[in-house]
DNA sequence: ATGAAAGCGCTAACAG
DNA sequence: CTGTTAGCGCTTTCAT
């Protein structure tokens, strides 16, 4: 029975198995080999004194703490746990784990959290928020810290970039409602395109271009980010003389504002009215009836930034800095 | 300029500054005067090195890592992010970060996330996990580390109880519906009530109770904890002889389904039905009509276990174990 | 007001 | 196959 609230350290293990410290520690990593005997008089030390290796020394001594720093704005945002568990899906087997900083978005947050992150020695960075200069990344950089940036599009040595494809997926949407026959497609988007929408709607334009359609400028709409901002949205779409039969929003909160739209209008959706939003949140399956939209591929992200962040730790990659684009997939639920 | 991909230590820093390593710690952390001039030169020194404190040095000396362990089944369930957020709230500001352990609800991995939570030397361990046996946490309370248990309510010596106030949330929810004039309350649970829904049931009855109405066992009806599960319970309470005009659900999500059931049968809600939930998920403000619900404190719980364990570090407290019950509180948004 | 030295728990040369 | 020794970066007596 373990003694109360002391923490027997490797030396106390090896004095009660008669052996050195060094072959305690070899015994637990293998890096040599130790007769059958020795291994199980070590362990059965171990299992008596309850034994656990002090991460920190061992850190300490090997300058790998088996830690990344994960920095996001709020982890309360649905999509950012969900980048989280990508990111521990693939680091997590490794033996690694994160800490995670909210920023809230505030640029003097994020730069403290760069710093803190330095000084608990982390391994790796993963670095999720939208508008930073590139000199507020130099500190681990210099450190000789790995650092992997979600989303935005900001290509910078030494910092490798993992971002969904907000183009291609909303080419993608605009291709599909095209294919269901829906020629004239609106396209509901926010205040002034930034960040991601910014992509949604080039890859929207891309579509129509490639098949042939004028761009209608009065089908593009731009409002808020929110449900009240889609419901302007869509109405403003259908007073059009010539409304659309479709409407393609920036993401799904905006596409059920778009659903109260239709309800207030009396339209039935899909078929007076086919409504499609981006992102695939938990509430495109509440909603009724229940959202088509590309689900962006928050899980997929993570997990790519954490075999990013694993080569970098191994030596498997060393380039100065390499981009990789998550495709967003397309989640059919309104029978059009 | 700091140099690339080098730490600089304490001791680089005191020799830049031509003192020792011990002024710098001094300066660093003020546990005694240092005069302005050396307090100066070492800070230059310090801004010109780029150096940041080893945290698991530190950790290593004083035998605190300033890391505290969370425990939960999965960070992707919107519940955990929020209680996740709250800890924060209240350690990150003493300096603290926490280090986020998914278990899957799989009591080989939370047992594996205690021993790797000891081997980092937490501070502390907020453990969020339903069913698990006491023994699971000998280990760590024999260390002497403060465990704090999340939901749940097993009173176990050395380990504090934090949980949501499910049966008073319930009697709440109830009361409400009977002030509203229903006196007649449809109740739909899980298959048998387990976990929170337990209480929250028992909530249902004490309010009945109270107020001297008798309590009529067809009006509970047991069914799935999902939409599918809310719907079909719903529609077995509006196919009795005397439906109810008011149902209470257990959770949001069956309560969802509860509106489905409604609009299949053509009812206005909360005109021919008013449809209460709990836990007051993000969904609930993104269905029509948006639903009246008991907000499951999810943050409050997070910043009392924060408060708890700072407690429990500090010596501020010291009592073998304590529960503290957080209230639901009421959030109306159907005008019925 | 400042330094020297020891030591936290661990791993990695360097012996043997 | 095993042990001795040094040292990772820091804090903390104990001196001065």
């Amino acid at each position: 029975m373990p003694s109360r609230g002391h923490r027997p350290s490797i030396g106390r293990v090896a004095e009660l198995a008669g052996v050195s410290a060094t072959t305690v520690s070899h015994t637990l990593n293998g890096h040599r080999p130790v007769s059958a005997a020795t291994r199980k008089r070590v362990l059965d030390a171990i299992e008596q004194l309850g034994y656990r290796p002090n991460v920190l020394a061992r850190g300490l001594r090997t300058a790998r703490s088996q830690t990344i720093g994960l920095i996001i704005p709020d982890i309360t945002n649905p999509f950012y746990p969900v980048l989280a568990r990508g990111v521990q899906d693939v680091l997590g087997p490794a033996g690694y784990h994160e800490i995670i900083t909210n920023t809230d978005g505030m640029r003097e947050l994020e730069r403290s959290a760069l710093e803190q992150m330095i000084a608990r020695q982390v391994d790796g960075i993963a670095f999720a928020v939208f508008h930073t200069h590139a000199d507020d990344l130099r500190h681990p950089i210099d450190m000789g810290i790995p650092v992997v940036r979600l989303g935005g599009r900001l290509v910078q040595p030494g910092v490798d970039l993992v971002h969904s494809d907000d183009e291609g997926g909303a080419a993608e949407a605009t291709g599909y409602l095209l294919d269901q026959g829906y020629d004239r497609i609106g396209f509901v988007c926010g205040p002034q395109a930034e960040g991601p929408a910014a992509e949604r709607v080039t890859g929207h334009l891309a579509t129509l271009a490639r098949r042939g359609l004028p761009p209608e400028p009065s089908l593009i709409v731009h409002t808020q980010f929110s449900r009240a901002g889609g419901l302007a949205g869509t109405l403003r779409l259908l007073d059009l003389p010539r409304p659309p039969r479709a409407v393609l929003c920036a993401n799904d909160v905006m596409a059920i504002g778009a659903l109260d739209a239709a309800r207030q209008r009396g339209l039935d959706v899909p078929g007076d009215l086919a409504i499609m939003g981006f992102d695939d949140i938990e509430a495109a399956t509440l909603v009724s009836p229940q959202l088509t939209t590309m689900a962006n591929p928050a899980r997929r992200i993570g997990q790519a930034c954490g075999r990013i962040l694993l080569d970098r730790l191994s030596g498997a990659m060393t380039g100065p800095s390499s981009e990789t684009i998550v495709p967003a997939r397309l989640v059919r639920r309104q029978s059009a």
